[in-house]
Formats: C-alpha cells, structure tokens, sequence
DNA sequence: TTACATAGTGTTATATTATAACAAAATAAA
DNA sequence: TTTATTTTGTTATAATATAACACTATGTAA
C-alpha cells in the first residue's frame, strides 16, 4: 500500500493556537491567546506555551521579545527561522516582519570579533510607522 | 556663588542597583538583584524595577530581552543607548555587548521598506562561544 | 497485529517577572 | 521660602511562564 503523507503534521492544540495567530493583525499575548480559545477546550497555560514552544521551534511563529508576544512567520514559507527582524511603532504598537535578503545576508555572516560563530538573531527596530510619523 | 555641579546625579537606590550590575560577570535578573540588596535596605520589587528603568533611561545598562535580564553597558560611556547589539552563547550563557561601528551605522541607517524611520534598535545573537564551540 | 517509543494532552499548582496605587520624604527650581 | 518634581517605601496584585504527573494518541518496527 502507498504511503500516505500528512498534509498536516500539526497537532490539534498547535493548529488552534496557528489560527489565531495567523488571523490575528498583530502580535497576540499568551494569555490572550488562551483566553480566546477557551471555548474550544483548551482551558490552561500549559496548553499554550506548549503550543507556542513548537510553532516557534518549527518556524510558524515568532516570538517578539520585547512585547512577549507572538506573530506569525509571512516571510519565509515554512522553514526554521533562524534569522528574524521587526521594525515595532512605539506610537501605535503595529509590528512587522523585516524580509529584507541584504539585511538577513549581513547579519547572518557577521562573526563577532570575540570569535564567537552565530545560528541565530533575532533584531528588533523601534520608531514611528508611516502613518504615525 | 558658583552653580555647584553634581559629579552623580545618580539616587541612592539607583546607586545600588547599577553597583550591583557592573560588579556583576553577566546579566542579572531583577529578583537576583533584589536578593542581593536586602542587606541595603531594599525590600520590594517596585524599588528594583524603578532603578532599572531610570537606569536603561540612562544608558547605563541594557536590558537582555531574550533573557529578561540586566547588563551594565561598557562600550558608550554614558550615552543614552539607542543602538545596541549582543552576542549570546547557547550553551555557557556569556553574554557581551558588541561594539562595532560599522554594525551599528549599518543598522541606525536602515531604513525599512514600509517607510518607518527608526529611533532605536536591539539585535541579539545566539550561538556559541569561542569557549564552548 | 503487537510491542515499544515518542509526542501530545489535560490538570493542578506554583514559580517568575512586572506593575498599580498611594502616602511620605528628599531634592531641585522658582 | 514655596512649589514642583523626583525618589522612596509599602502593600497588593497583575502578567508571564514552567514543573510535575498521569494519561492518550500517534508513529515505527518486529
């Protein structure tokens, strides 16, 4: 018999916490995740931030540090992410995703003089958006 | 009579927490710090959290988001601290500001396609130190 | 199929990080 | 001085995140 592939190798409480994420227009909090699916049977912390470890690991979201909140990935389709840049509006708090190849090309070679040998950054800018300047 | 001019404009509180941090050889979190100043006279989170902020204020330390933890910065004396950038080992945990011009006028000069003008960036790397790779 | 390993779930409790609110004291500026 | 501003001390609580454990579902391989 043929193999079948999954299409979907998402779990039911990962896929939930994938939906909100990606409808949302901007970054959602942890507990705001919760309580928005609290309707579907997911009742506590664990459930989440287990959701959140695994969408992060496997590159569907990104977590923004400096807001302790989460987005999803628009640039790349799917891979690892390794290499993420922000730019947030300190005024109106909309953040977005930098994909920008000669900005992720120059960080990802840059060596640190210590001679320390980089996997990962991530880069957040602030300032004002478009609208808010 | 001549303006007296005061060599510190720091506080008391504000004394204490910047001692403890550049004493320190990483970042601290500020539950450590608070433990650490008991002996001082410091008894709540409030007193901590107030130093800190008016110290990141300063540029006098930087707060490590991907770690929520504090470090003393080294590389501008004193300036307000708009550009910063530190390279962080996976494995030991050592963390160290980077100061390298040609990085940090790369980045204050970038501006985003989406057309926002940035006051102030953080980027963090993650990897493996000279020591531990 | 069975046996086993791995990943995910549900749950309770608790740890960790951070702020609100308010009155009093210290400091700076007019 | 008087007034404004900053800093302090304090209690309480909000917000963010993980530990631990028993159980279920799924994938893999004999």
């Amino acid at each position: 018999m043929t193999r079948m592939l999954k299409e979907n190798n998402l779990s039911k409480n990962q896929q939930i916490v994938l939906d909100i994420i990606e409808k949302a227009k901007g970054p959602l909090k942890a507990y705001s995740i919760l309580f928005n699916v609290q309707k579907k049977g997911i009742k506590a912390p664990p459930q989440i931030y287990r959701a959140l470890d695994k969408l992060i690991e496997i590159g569907k979201i990104h977590k923004i540090e400096s807001k302790n909140a989460f987005v999803a990935c628009r640039s790349s389709n799917c891979e690892i992410s390794k290499a993420t840049a922000f730019s947030i509006c300190e005024s109106c708090e909309k953040v977005d995703e930098i994909s920008d190849k000669s900005l992720s090309k120059y960080l990802s070679s840059y060596n640190d003089k210590k001679g320390m040998k980089f996997k990962k950054f991530n880069l957040e800018f602030f300032g004002l958006c478009k609208k808010c300047k």
